[in-house]
DNA sequence: TTCTCCTGTTTGTCCTGGACAAAGGCGTGT
DNA sequence: ACACGCCTTTGTCCAGGACAAACAGGAGAA
């Protein structure tokens, strides 16, 4: 794994960054410096692959790319631990350690045993609110350090995903009100803020209706135009393509009925300002908790 | 709105054609012809884009781009209309218009109840088998003739996902033998062959280990050598590339310990020769039982 | 007949190097 | 302090060319 290589449409997926902007960071910058192969193609080492992540984190928080591009990983660990501090705010440190020692031992099952008794705990709200969503973030960092291999990522992932979809299974009622149609756009392959969303909506009393990841804009607007739905929520993890999310948003908010409300949240989008004219853009999973009420008030029950 | 014009990255967000592809079928076919603004870049009318997405299906289908790119918009709908009649299936024929009633009026909650009340009456295996297996075929063929959408498909998936993940959870016990680990080949997105294994081998008993999608072959055999796998299952959707599964597959066993047996299945390899060696190859979901019968002839417990 | 192998064509992806507009930073004048 | 205009940075787009992988169709073998 150290030695592996990748091609650009690989670093292009794994980063978010464009080929075009690939190339001109290399021309312009010096780096990065892939490798070529037989034919001249380009081929970047797993090292430089890990840079490019460091540098994408630093450049979604304002930093300029002619600024970060350059600097080595050291500095630009050094630099990222200036702008995040430290988020080790609500979890318990023996709990990380539990979790991470699951992972470590490759251990699927008392992971989600350990999963299932938070769970059970506190409940659903405050396991996704205070549990999950920081875990998450912890994970994500953790993996960017090179502390925890992709395997154990999504085996994390995975259990996860089990937990929550049990557990929205054994809420779901019929006909609660809003109906809330959830989804990502193509590219956007992360399923995990989609879940907590819909873990948190779902206790609420809400009817959600999630098509997964990667659903064109399209057929999403067909679908909610479709009459049976009042919100749409979208999620876009950090490596998805601000401008790409914008653009796409925009125009799903041109083909959505005026009536149907379009919140935008995930670590994509953290940090933009909420540019775009009637999209409630949600800064965390429970700021969806927040608009789920104003959406109540904007529509008493008859 | 039907008016209104899409730069080269919007065609290529809503049609998930590559900007090098639409630059170059303009410039093989003649098609798509944009118009150009004040800077010479491409605009494309709303028109265009639409016929863009019929081609898009057709090719999907099997079409090959010289033959269909430069069809009217008319000539393309006609050629859509003619594909392949349903097939019969095992599957009774009120079961499969109550599933398709809930996928074309969008009702995720009722389809999941119906999902979760046949589970319930045949137990989990003849589901997976008998139910989920067939009707996944039944799917497919019919999003292939354009009968239901992509987000229909998508309303799909995600409920049996809920299913079978929620089954599973309700199965898993501590300690069993073998242990499986179940995961996909990066590229390969679709993740419900594997869940539909999980679940068959985790009601025999099976210790069972999902990584998900999208494991890079190095991470995958690290993991495995770690020595606490028995078996490796992989599994390849009718669009995986033959040639990256054959070549992956090949890599993989050669990175594994001998004891470790490998798994393959799924649509991409089906009528493929058995053709490497040390490795089980999997005709069909239920195929599984069998070879993990096998495995337990082969390890008697002490 | 049916199957396999081979060969020419089709097709997607990548390359270089250049152009330009939108957005960001900065200094000056009010 | 704020507003304005200028210069720099940055992302996206363009053209035209190269190449390997995938495919189709014909020749030859079973």
């Amino acid at each position: 794994m150290k030695n592996s290589h990748h091609s650009i449409a690989a670093i292009e997926r794994d980063t978010g960054l464009s080929k075009d902007v690939l190339r001109k960071w290399e021309q312009r910058y010096g780096f990065p410096a892939p490798l070529r192969d037989a034919q001249g193609e380009r081929i970047y080492p797993e090292e430089q692959l890990q840079r490019l992540r460091l540098i994408r984190r630093l450049v979604d928080r304002g930093r300029r790319p002619g600024a970060v591009v350059p600097l080595s990983a050291p500095e630009l660990e050094a630099m990222l631990a200036d702008v995040a501090p430290a988020p080790e705010s609500t979890l318990a440190l023996e709990t990380v350690d539990a979790v991470m020692a699951c992972l470590k031992g490759h251990d699927g099952v008392t992971l989600q045993g350990q999963l299932d008794r938070a769970l059970m705990k506190v409940g659903l709200q405050l396991f996704v609110v205070d549990f999950v969503a920081p875990l998450n973030v912890l994970i994500g960092e953790a993996w960017l350090r090179g502390d925890i291999e992709i395997a154990e990522e999504h085996l994390y992932t995975e259990q996860v995903q089990n937990v929550l979809r049990s557990a929205i299974a054994r809420q779901t009622s019929t006909g609660g009100s809003p109906r809330v149609l959830l989804t990502t756009f193509p590219d956007e392959l992360h399923a995990l803020g989609l879940l907590m969303v819909e873990a948190l909506l779902a206790t609420e009393g809400a009817t959600c209706t999630s098509l997964g990841t990667q659903t064109p804009v399209d057929d999403i607007a067909r679908l909610a135009a479709g009459g049976q739905i009042d919100i749409v929520a979208l999620s876009f993890s950090g490596a998805y393509p601000v401008r790409h999310a914008v653009d796409g948003i925009r125009r799903l908010r041109d083909a959505l009925p005026p009536s149907v409300e379009l919140w935008c949240g995930g670590a994509g989008l953290l940090g933009r300002r909420p540019s775009i004219a009637a999209v409630e853009h949600l800064e965390s999973v429970e700021a969806c908790l927040g608009a789920l009420q104003a959406w109540h008030r904007a529509h008493p029950t008859t």
